[in-house]
DNA sequence: ATAGTATGCGTCAACTTTACGCAAACCCCT
DNA sequence: AGGGGTTTGCGTAAAGTTGACGCATACTAT
Protein backbone atom coordinates (compact mmCIF):
# COMPACT_ATOMS: atom_id res chain seq x y z
CA UNK A 1 0.00 0.00 0.00
CA UNK A 2 1.14 3.32 -0.81
CA UNK A 3 0.34 6.66 1.01
CA UNK A 4 -2.46 8.49 -0.33
CA UNK A 5 -1.37 12.68 -0.62
CA UNK A 6 -2.45 14.38 -3.33
CA UNK A 7 0.16 16.19 -3.73
CA UNK A 8 4.00 15.19 -4.30
CA UNK A 9 5.89 14.30 -1.30
CA UNK A 10 8.09 17.45 0.00
CA UNK A 11 11.02 15.37 1.39
CA UNK A 12 11.44 11.78 0.50
CA UNK A 13 14.16 9.44 -0.93
CA UNK A 14 15.14 9.63 -4.26
CA UNK A 15 14.65 6.68 -7.01
CA UNK A 16 17.49 5.94 -9.36
CA UNK A 17 18.45 3.32 -11.46
CA UNK A 18 21.41 1.85 -11.63
CA UNK A 19 22.70 -0.66 -14.90
CA UNK A 20 25.23 -3.68 -14.76
CA UNK A 21 26.46 -4.60 -18.16
CA UNK A 22 28.26 -7.76 -18.50
CA UNK A 23 30.17 -8.06 -21.60
CA UNK A 24 33.25 -10.65 -23.11
CA UNK A 25 36.45 -9.04 -24.20
CA UNK A 26 39.87 -10.34 -24.03
CA UNK A 27 38.60 -13.78 -22.84
CA UNK A 28 37.51 -12.17 -19.60
CA UNK A 29 34.51 -11.02 -18.20
CA UNK A 30 33.84 -7.11 -18.09
CA UNK A 31 31.27 -4.50 -16.79
CA UNK A 32 30.79 -0.95 -18.42
CA UNK A 33 31.61 2.00 -16.00
CA UNK A 34 31.73 5.65 -15.66
CA UNK A 35 33.80 7.87 -14.20
CA UNK A 36 32.00 9.87 -11.77
CA UNK A 37 33.18 14.04 -12.12
CA UNK A 38 31.85 15.97 -9.18
CA UNK A 39 30.56 15.27 -5.64
CA UNK A 40 31.73 13.41 -2.91
CA UNK A 41 32.71 10.38 -5.47
CA UNK A 42 34.94 12.65 -8.09
CA UNK A 43 37.18 10.41 -9.45
CA UNK A 44 35.58 7.13 -8.66
CA UNK A 45 34.12 4.69 -10.70
CA UNK A 46 30.08 3.50 -10.80
CA UNK A 47 28.11 1.43 -12.84
CA UNK A 48 25.82 3.57 -15.32
CA UNK A 49 22.81 5.24 -14.18
CA UNK A 50 20.40 8.09 -12.74
CA UNK A 51 17.22 9.32 -11.62
CA UNK A 52 14.00 7.80 -12.34
CA UNK A 53 11.52 10.78 -13.92
CA UNK A 54 8.23 11.36 -12.97
CA UNK A 55 5.58 8.85 -14.87
CA UNK A 56 8.40 6.72 -16.16
CA UNK A 57 8.71 3.44 -15.46
CA UNK A 58 11.87 1.54 -13.75
CA UNK A 59 12.34 -0.45 -16.87
CA UNK A 60 11.74 2.65 -19.13
CA UNK A 61 14.22 5.16 -17.09
CA UNK A 62 17.06 2.21 -17.16
CA UNK A 63 17.33 1.92 -20.67
CA UNK A 64 16.81 5.41 -21.08
CA UNK A 65 19.51 6.32 -19.02
CA UNK A 66 22.05 3.32 -20.40
CA UNK A 67 20.94 4.78 -24.06
CA UNK A 68 21.71 8.46 -22.88
CA UNK A 69 25.30 7.98 -20.65
CA UNK A 70 26.21 4.32 -23.20
CA UNK A 71 24.63 4.31 -26.54
CA UNK A 72 23.29 1.45 -25.67
CA UNK A 73 20.52 0.09 -27.29
CA UNK A 74 18.33 -3.12 -27.67
CA UNK A 75 19.29 -5.25 -25.00
CA UNK A 76 17.38 -6.95 -22.51
CA UNK A 77 17.77 -5.13 -18.65
CA UNK A 78 16.55 -7.25 -15.40
CA UNK A 79 15.76 -6.34 -12.41
CA UNK A 80 18.38 -7.31 -10.37
CA UNK A 81 17.87 -6.02 -6.97
CA UNK A 82 17.01 -2.72 -4.79
CA UNK A 83 19.61 -1.20 -2.56
CA UNK A 84 17.97 1.60 -0.45
CA UNK A 85 20.49 2.23 2.90
CA UNK A 86 19.90 5.92 3.98
CA UNK A 87 23.74 6.28 3.70
CA UNK A 88 24.67 4.78 0.92
CA UNK A 89 24.74 8.48 -1.34
CA UNK A 90 25.98 10.99 1.02
CA UNK A 91 24.05 13.81 -0.90
CA UNK A 92 20.76 12.76 -0.84
CA UNK A 93 18.76 9.59 0.84
CA UNK A 94 18.80 7.75 -3.12
CA UNK A 95 17.31 4.55 -3.75
CA UNK A 96 18.68 2.12 -6.42
CA UNK A 97 17.00 -0.18 -8.42
CA UNK A 98 19.71 -2.30 -9.87
CA UNK A 99 19.70 -3.53 -13.35
CA UNK A 100 21.65 -6.09 -15.12
CA UNK A 101 22.29 -7.64 -18.39
CA UNK A 102 24.68 -9.40 -20.90
CA UNK A 103 25.54 -7.33 -24.04
CA UNK A 104 28.24 -7.95 -26.86
CA UNK A 105 31.06 -6.14 -26.41
CA UNK A 106 31.59 -2.53 -28.26
CA UNK A 107 33.49 0.68 -27.68
CA UNK A 108 31.35 2.54 -29.96
CA UNK A 109 28.89 4.94 -27.81
CA UNK A 110 31.61 5.04 -25.10
CA UNK A 111 33.63 7.95 -24.11
CA UNK A 112 30.30 10.15 -25.92
CA UNK A 113 29.37 13.50 -23.97
CA UNK A 114 31.10 15.13 -20.89
CA UNK A 115 28.40 13.87 -18.69
CA UNK A 116 31.63 11.59 -16.86
CA UNK A 117 35.64 12.05 -16.70
CA UNK A 118 35.36 8.79 -18.38
CA UNK A 119 33.91 5.36 -19.38
CA UNK A 120 35.00 2.21 -20.29
CA UNK A 121 34.97 -1.63 -19.98
CA UNK A 122 36.60 -3.44 -16.70
CA UNK A 123 37.19 -7.18 -15.84
CA UNK A 124 34.93 -8.12 -13.15
CA UNK A 125 37.82 -9.83 -11.22
CA UNK A 126 39.71 -6.66 -11.09
CA UNK A 127 36.98 -3.44 -10.78
CA UNK A 128 38.42 -0.32 -9.66
CA UNK A 129 37.14 1.10 -6.37
CA UNK A 130 33.78 1.70 -6.71
CA UNK A 131 31.37 4.65 -5.51
CA UNK A 132 28.23 4.22 -3.42
CA UNK A 133 27.52 0.75 -2.68
CA UNK A 134 28.64 -0.36 -6.18
CA UNK A 135 30.89 -2.98 -5.22
CA UNK A 136 28.23 -4.72 -3.10
CA UNK A 137 25.69 -4.63 -6.41
CA UNK A 138 28.26 -5.62 -8.77
CA UNK A 139 29.25 -8.88 -6.46
CA UNK A 140 25.44 -9.63 -6.28
CA UNK A 141 24.71 -8.92 -10.25
CA UNK A 142 27.56 -11.59 -11.04
CA UNK A 143 26.25 -14.18 -8.97
CA UNK A 144 22.94 -14.02 -10.16
CA UNK A 145 24.43 -13.89 -14.03
CA UNK A 146 25.97 -16.96 -12.81
CA UNK A 147 23.33 -18.86 -11.64
CA UNK A 148 20.95 -18.14 -14.63
CA UNK A 149 23.58 -19.52 -17.39
CA UNK A 150 22.15 -22.86 -15.65
CA UNK A 151 18.59 -21.81 -16.74
CA UNK A 152 18.16 -19.58 -19.37
CA UNK A 153 19.70 -19.04 -23.08
CA UNK A 154 21.01 -15.63 -21.67
CA UNK A 155 24.05 -16.17 -23.38
CA UNK A 156 22.85 -15.31 -26.71
CA UNK A 157 23.06 -12.06 -27.04
CA UNK A 158 27.29 -12.94 -27.06
CA UNK A 159 27.22 -15.29 -29.93
CA UNK A 160 26.43 -15.07 -33.45
CA UNK A 161 23.86 -16.29 -35.52
CA UNK A 162 25.53 -19.96 -35.99
CA UNK A 163 28.00 -21.01 -33.72
CA UNK A 164 30.02 -23.82 -32.53
CA UNK A 165 29.59 -25.72 -29.19
CA UNK A 166 32.85 -24.86 -28.06
CA UNK A 167 32.35 -21.45 -28.68
CA UNK A 168 29.07 -21.01 -26.27
CA UNK A 169 31.66 -23.32 -23.83
CA UNK A 170 34.54 -20.92 -23.85
CA UNK A 171 31.65 -17.95 -22.94
CA UNK A 172 29.82 -20.25 -19.80
CA UNK A 173 34.14 -20.98 -18.92
CA UNK A 174 34.90 -16.99 -18.50
CA UNK A 175 31.78 -16.35 -17.18
CA UNK A 176 31.98 -19.29 -14.44
CA UNK A 177 35.45 -18.46 -14.54
CA UNK A 178 36.00 -22.41 -14.03
CA UNK A 179 36.62 -24.86 -16.79
CA UNK A 180 34.43 -27.46 -17.75
CA UNK A 181 34.24 -30.98 -19.27
CA UNK A 182 33.53 -30.47 -22.99
CA UNK A 183 31.23 -34.14 -23.44
CA UNK A 184 29.33 -32.81 -20.38
CA UNK A 185 28.73 -29.67 -21.18
CA UNK A 186 27.63 -30.36 -24.56
CA UNK A 187 24.58 -33.16 -23.13
CA UNK A 188 23.67 -30.42 -20.46
CA UNK A 189 23.65 -27.90 -22.88
CA UNK A 190 21.83 -30.29 -25.59
CA UNK A 191 19.34 -31.48 -23.10
CA UNK A 192 18.07 -27.82 -22.12
CA UNK A 193 16.52 -27.64 -25.55
CA UNK A 194 17.90 -23.89 -26.08
CA UNK A 195 19.66 -25.09 -29.08
CA UNK A 196 19.03 -26.63 -32.17
CA UNK A 197 21.77 -27.93 -35.00
CA UNK A 198 22.13 -27.17 -38.35
CA UNK A 199 23.14 -28.98 -41.28
CA UNK A 200 26.59 -27.12 -41.58
CA UNK A 201 30.03 -27.34 -39.90
CA UNK A 202 32.74 -24.69 -39.59
CA UNK A 203 35.61 -25.64 -41.22
CA UNK A 204 39.18 -24.50 -39.30
CA UNK A 205 42.52 -26.40 -38.25
CA UNK A 206 40.91 -29.13 -37.38
CA UNK A 207 37.96 -31.76 -37.36
CA UNK A 208 34.93 -29.33 -38.56
CA UNK A 209 33.05 -28.92 -35.90
CA UNK A 210 29.12 -29.27 -35.93
CA UNK A 211 27.04 -25.64 -36.06
CA UNK A 212 24.44 -24.54 -33.41
CA UNK A 213 21.61 -22.02 -33.10
CA UNK A 214 19.26 -21.00 -30.29
CA UNK A 215 15.67 -21.76 -31.43
CA UNK A 216 14.53 -18.35 -29.39
CA UNK A 217 16.42 -15.45 -29.60
CA UNK A 218 14.79 -13.86 -26.58
CA UNK A 219 15.10 -13.95 -23.18
CA UNK A 220 13.92 -17.45 -22.12
CA UNK A 221 13.67 -19.60 -18.98
CA UNK A 222 14.09 -23.46 -19.02
CA UNK A 223 11.99 -25.90 -15.91
CA UNK A 224 9.58 -24.39 -13.48
CA UNK A 225 11.09 -21.74 -11.90
CA UNK B 1 25.41 5.93 -10.65
CA UNK B 2 22.75 8.79 -8.71
CA UNK B 3 22.43 12.10 -9.70
CA UNK B 4 24.11 14.60 -7.66
CA UNK B 5 21.91 17.19 -6.69
CA UNK B 6 22.67 18.96 -3.97
CA UNK B 7 19.07 19.54 -2.99
CA UNK B 8 15.77 17.39 -2.51
CA UNK B 9 14.38 16.39 -5.62
CA UNK B 10 11.46 18.48 -7.04
CA UNK B 11 9.34 15.78 -8.43
CA UNK B 12 10.17 12.53 -8.68
CA UNK B 13 8.81 9.07 -7.84
CA UNK B 14 7.66 8.53 -4.04
CA UNK B 15 9.15 5.07 -2.61
CA UNK B 16 6.99 3.10 -1.23
CA UNK B 17 7.32 -0.86 0.98
CA UNK B 18 4.63 -3.46 1.22
CA UNK B 19 4.95 -6.57 3.07
CA UNK B 20 3.34 -9.73 1.97
CA UNK B 21 3.02 -11.83 5.49
CA UNK B 22 1.92 -15.08 4.97
CA UNK B 23 0.79 -17.72 7.43
CA UNK B 24 -0.89 -20.67 8.16
CA UNK B 25 -4.27 -20.49 9.51
CA UNK B 26 -6.92 -23.28 9.45
CA UNK B 27 -5.07 -25.26 7.52
CA UNK B 28 -4.66 -23.04 4.98
CA UNK B 29 -1.94 -20.48 3.70
CA UNK B 30 -3.27 -16.76 4.31
CA UNK B 31 -1.75 -13.29 3.82
CA UNK B 32 -2.70 -10.37 5.94
CA UNK B 33 -4.47 -7.34 4.18
CA UNK B 34 -5.62 -4.35 4.78
CA UNK B 35 -8.89 -2.16 3.60
CA UNK B 36 -8.04 1.11 1.93
CA UNK B 37 -10.32 4.18 3.60
CA UNK B 38 -9.91 7.20 0.95
CA UNK B 39 -8.29 8.02 -2.13
CA UNK B 40 -9.17 5.81 -5.88
CA UNK B 41 -8.89 2.21 -4.26
CA UNK B 42 -11.00 3.35 -1.27
CA UNK B 43 -12.90 -0.17 0.12
CA UNK B 44 -9.71 -2.05 -1.81
CA UNK B 45 -7.90 -4.59 -0.10
CA UNK B 46 -4.26 -3.94 -0.52
CA UNK B 47 -1.01 -5.55 1.31
CA UNK B 48 0.27 -2.76 4.65
CA UNK B 49 2.84 -0.87 3.25
CA UNK B 50 3.44 3.20 3.80
CA UNK B 51 6.14 5.35 2.10
CA UNK B 52 9.77 5.64 2.82
CA UNK B 53 11.22 8.69 4.87
CA UNK B 54 13.97 10.48 4.10
CA UNK B 55 16.78 8.90 5.89
CA UNK B 56 15.75 5.76 6.54
CA UNK B 57 16.59 2.45 5.05
CA UNK B 58 14.16 0.12 2.96
CA UNK B 59 14.47 -2.46 5.35
CA UNK B 60 13.76 -0.10 8.57
CA UNK B 61 10.82 1.40 6.11
CA UNK B 62 9.69 -2.17 5.55
CA UNK B 63 9.57 -3.15 9.55
CA UNK B 64 8.63 0.56 10.74
CA UNK B 65 5.28 0.30 8.54
CA UNK B 66 4.35 -3.13 9.11
CA UNK B 67 4.83 -2.48 13.24
CA UNK B 68 2.88 0.94 12.64
CA UNK B 69 0.31 -0.89 11.01
CA UNK B 70 0.06 -4.22 12.30
CA UNK B 71 1.83 -4.44 15.16
CA UNK B 72 3.96 -6.95 13.98
CA UNK B 73 7.62 -7.32 14.77
CA UNK B 74 10.47 -9.60 15.39
CA UNK B 75 10.01 -11.19 11.99
CA UNK B 76 12.55 -11.46 8.76
CA UNK B 77 11.36 -9.51 5.82
CA UNK B 78 12.92 -10.30 2.54
CA UNK B 79 12.67 -8.23 -0.23
CA UNK B 80 11.30 -9.65 -3.13
CA UNK B 81 10.89 -7.51 -6.29
CA UNK B 82 10.60 -3.62 -6.89
CA UNK B 83 7.35 -2.37 -8.91
CA UNK B 84 7.80 0.82 -10.81
CA UNK B 85 4.90 0.98 -13.38
CA UNK B 86 4.28 4.96 -13.66
CA UNK B 87 0.45 3.79 -13.22
CA UNK B 88 0.34 1.63 -10.11
CA UNK B 89 -1.00 4.32 -7.91
CA UNK B 90 -3.29 6.94 -10.11
CA UNK B 91 -2.50 9.08 -7.14
CA UNK B 92 1.11 9.84 -7.46
CA UNK B 93 3.90 8.22 -9.23
CA UNK B 94 4.82 5.38 -6.57
CA UNK B 95 7.34 2.85 -7.03
CA UNK B 96 6.84 -0.27 -4.20
CA UNK B 97 9.68 -2.55 -2.80
CA UNK B 98 8.22 -5.47 -1.95
CA UNK B 99 8.97 -7.59 0.84
CA UNK B 100 7.83 -11.49 2.34
CA UNK B 101 7.74 -13.46 5.24
CA UNK B 102 6.46 -16.38 6.87
CA UNK B 103 5.09 -15.99 9.79
CA UNK B 104 3.05 -17.19 13.03
CA UNK B 105 -0.47 -16.84 12.44
CA UNK B 106 -1.71 -14.13 15.04
CA UNK B 107 -5.05 -11.84 15.55
CA UNK B 108 -3.78 -9.48 18.27
CA UNK B 109 -2.46 -6.20 16.91
CA UNK B 110 -4.58 -6.02 14.25
CA UNK B 111 -8.06 -3.73 13.78
CA UNK B 112 -6.18 -1.02 15.85
CA UNK B 113 -5.98 2.32 14.98
CA UNK B 114 -8.39 4.00 12.68
CA UNK B 115 -5.45 4.19 9.39
CA UNK B 116 -7.62 1.41 7.62
CA UNK B 117 -11.12 0.32 7.32
CA UNK B 118 -10.14 -2.94 8.26
CA UNK B 119 -7.60 -5.66 8.45
CA UNK B 120 -7.20 -9.57 8.25
CA UNK B 121 -6.34 -12.44 7.13
CA UNK B 122 -7.55 -13.71 3.53
CA UNK B 123 -6.39 -17.36 2.35
CA UNK B 124 -3.64 -16.48 -1.13
CA UNK B 125 -6.24 -19.09 -2.94
CA UNK B 126 -8.59 -17.21 -2.62
CA UNK B 127 -8.12 -13.08 -2.53
CA UNK B 128 -10.66 -10.35 -3.06
CA UNK B 129 -10.05 -7.43 -5.80
CA UNK B 130 -7.00 -6.37 -4.68
CA UNK B 131 -5.43 -2.20 -5.11
CA UNK B 132 -3.04 -1.27 -7.04
CA UNK B 133 -0.91 -3.80 -8.80
CA UNK B 134 -1.00 -5.97 -5.59
CA UNK B 135 -2.22 -9.10 -7.18
CA UNK B 136 0.97 -9.38 -9.32
CA UNK B 137 2.77 -9.08 -6.11
CA UNK B 138 0.92 -11.37 -4.19
CA UNK B 139 1.79 -13.84 -7.14
CA UNK B 140 5.11 -13.17 -7.47
CA UNK B 141 5.36 -13.60 -3.91
CA UNK B 142 3.98 -16.86 -3.86
CA UNK B 143 6.06 -18.11 -6.20
CA UNK B 144 9.60 -17.29 -4.43
CA UNK B 145 7.77 -18.67 -1.25
CA UNK B 146 7.11 -21.97 -2.05
CA UNK B 147 10.72 -21.83 -4.36
CA UNK B 148 12.19 -21.42 -0.94
CA UNK B 149 11.19 -24.02 0.69
CA UNK B 150 13.31 -26.44 -1.45
CA UNK B 151 16.69 -24.63 -0.09
CA UNK B 152 16.18 -22.62 2.99
CA UNK B 153 14.59 -23.03 6.93
CA UNK B 154 12.33 -20.58 6.08
CA UNK B 155 9.40 -22.55 7.78
CA UNK B 156 11.28 -22.33 11.35
CA UNK B 157 9.06 -19.34 12.26
CA UNK B 158 5.68 -21.56 11.54
CA UNK B 159 6.63 -24.00 14.33
CA UNK B 160 7.77 -24.46 18.10
CA UNK B 161 11.01 -25.70 19.10
CA UNK B 162 10.44 -28.66 19.10
CA UNK B 163 8.14 -30.49 16.38
CA UNK B 164 7.84 -33.57 15.12
CA UNK B 165 8.17 -34.84 10.64
CA UNK B 166 4.59 -34.88 10.55
CA UNK B 167 4.30 -31.31 11.23
CA UNK B 168 6.55 -29.92 9.61
CA UNK B 169 5.50 -31.75 6.34
CA UNK B 170 1.96 -30.54 7.13
CA UNK B 171 3.61 -26.84 6.29
CA UNK B 172 4.97 -27.99 3.37
CA UNK B 173 2.02 -29.14 1.83
CA UNK B 174 0.09 -26.60 2.80
CA UNK B 175 2.01 -24.09 1.21
CA UNK B 176 3.29 -25.97 -2.15
CA UNK B 177 -1.00 -26.80 -2.24
CA UNK B 178 -0.28 -30.63 -3.00
CA UNK B 179 0.52 -33.13 -0.83
CA UNK B 180 3.86 -35.04 -0.23
CA UNK B 181 5.03 -38.51 0.13
CA UNK B 182 5.87 -38.93 4.42
CA UNK B 183 9.26 -41.40 3.34
CA UNK B 184 10.37 -39.24 0.96
CA UNK B 185 9.59 -35.55 2.41
CA UNK B 186 11.75 -37.45 5.54
CA UNK B 187 14.60 -38.37 3.71
CA UNK B 188 14.47 -34.66 1.79
CA UNK B 189 14.13 -32.47 4.36
CA UNK B 190 16.93 -34.84 6.67
CA UNK B 191 19.54 -34.54 4.02
CA UNK B 192 18.77 -30.40 3.81
CA UNK B 193 20.78 -30.76 7.70
CA UNK B 194 18.72 -27.77 8.63
CA UNK B 195 17.05 -30.26 11.26
CA UNK B 196 18.47 -32.06 13.68
CA UNK B 197 16.74 -34.97 15.92
CA UNK B 198 16.23 -35.24 19.79
CA UNK B 199 16.17 -38.00 21.91
CA UNK B 200 12.23 -37.29 22.98
CA UNK B 201 9.34 -38.45 21.56
CA UNK B 202 6.22 -36.87 21.25
CA UNK B 203 2.87 -39.13 22.43
CA UNK B 204 -0.59 -38.65 20.43
CA UNK B 205 -3.31 -41.35 19.86
CA UNK B 206 -0.65 -43.35 17.54
CA UNK B 207 3.12 -44.59 17.42
CA UNK B 208 5.15 -41.78 19.24
CA UNK B 209 6.81 -39.85 16.65
CA UNK B 210 10.73 -38.70 17.08
CA UNK B 211 11.14 -34.92 17.89
CA UNK B 212 13.01 -32.62 15.97
CA UNK B 213 14.49 -29.24 15.80
CA UNK B 214 16.04 -26.76 13.43
CA UNK B 215 20.09 -26.23 14.37
CA UNK B 216 19.44 -22.85 13.66
CA UNK B 217 16.25 -20.40 14.17
CA UNK B 218 17.22 -17.97 11.93
CA UNK B 219 16.92 -17.86 8.19
CA UNK B 220 19.87 -20.20 6.67
CA UNK B 221 20.19 -20.98 2.97
CA UNK B 222 21.44 -24.52 1.78
CA UNK B 223 24.25 -25.23 -1.07
CA UNK B 224 25.76 -22.58 -3.08
CA UNK B 225 22.85 -20.41 -4.42
C1' DA C 1 -6.15 -59.45 22.89
C1' DT C 2 -7.19 -57.32 18.49
C1' DA C 3 -8.20 -53.89 15.07
C1' DG C 4 -6.74 -49.52 13.36
C1' DT C 5 -3.43 -46.11 12.30
C1' DA C 6 0.75 -43.36 12.11
C1' DT C 7 5.81 -43.80 12.44
C1' DG C 8 10.38 -45.39 10.98
C1' DC C 9 13.17 -47.91 7.81
C1' DG C 10 14.33 -49.80 3.55
C1' DT C 11 14.29 -51.02 -1.54
C1' DC C 12 13.95 -50.69 -6.46
C1' DA C 13 13.73 -48.41 -10.88
C1' DA C 14 14.46 -44.22 -13.40
C1' DC C 15 16.99 -40.40 -14.06
C1' DT C 16 21.00 -37.15 -13.52
C1' DT C 17 25.76 -36.01 -12.79
C1' DT C 18 30.79 -36.72 -13.01
C1' DA C 19 34.83 -38.58 -14.88
C1' DC C 20 36.91 -40.39 -18.74
C1' DG C 21 38.10 -43.56 -22.92
C1' DC C 22 38.36 -43.61 -27.76
C1' DA C 23 37.69 -43.29 -32.70
C1' DA C 24 36.85 -39.96 -36.52
C1' DA C 25 38.18 -35.91 -39.08
C1' DC C 26 40.90 -32.45 -40.11
C1' DC C 27 45.57 -29.62 -40.70
C1' DC C 28 50.41 -29.44 -40.93
C1' DC C 29 54.91 -31.02 -41.59
C1' DT C 30 58.19 -33.75 -43.56
C1' DA D 1 51.76 -39.39 -49.54
C1' DG D 2 51.93 -40.52 -44.80
C1' DG D 3 52.31 -39.77 -39.84
C1' DG D 4 51.89 -36.61 -35.74
C1' DG D 5 49.01 -33.49 -33.31
C1' DT D 6 44.73 -31.67 -32.07
C1' DT D 7 39.82 -31.10 -31.81
C1' DT D 8 35.19 -33.00 -32.42
C1' DG D 9 31.62 -36.43 -31.64
C1' DC D 10 30.03 -40.45 -29.24
C1' DG D 11 29.76 -43.57 -25.57
C1' DT D 12 30.03 -45.72 -20.93
C1' DA D 13 30.74 -46.89 -16.06
C1' DA D 14 30.28 -45.27 -11.21
C1' DA D 15 28.06 -42.37 -8.04
C1' DG D 16 24.37 -39.68 -6.60
C1' DT D 17 19.40 -38.09 -6.63
C1' DT D 18 14.36 -38.67 -7.11
C1' DG D 19 9.77 -40.92 -7.05
C1' DA D 20 6.86 -44.78 -5.85
C1' DC D 21 5.88 -47.88 -2.49
C1' DG D 22 6.35 -52.35 0.82
C1' DC D 23 6.43 -53.52 5.50
C1' DA D 24 7.35 -54.11 10.38
C1' DT D 25 6.89 -51.39 14.71
C1' DA D 26 4.53 -49.05 18.41
C1' DC D 27 1.13 -46.93 20.07
C1' DT D 28 -4.43 -46.12 21.23
C1' DA D 29 -9.15 -47.52 21.35
C1' DT D 30 -12.37 -51.09 22.11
Amino acid sequence: MQGRADRPPTSSPRVAVDAVLFTISDDRLQTLLVNIKTGPFAGRWAFPGGLVELGESLDQAAYRELYEKTGVRDLYLEQLFTFGDARRDPVWHTVAVAYFALVPHFERGLKRGDKYAGIDWFPVHDLPQLAYDHSAIAAYALKRLQAKLGYTNIVYSLLPDEFTLREIQAIYEVILNHTLDRRNFRRKILTLGLLKSLPKTRHGAHRPAALYTFTQRRPMNVGVL
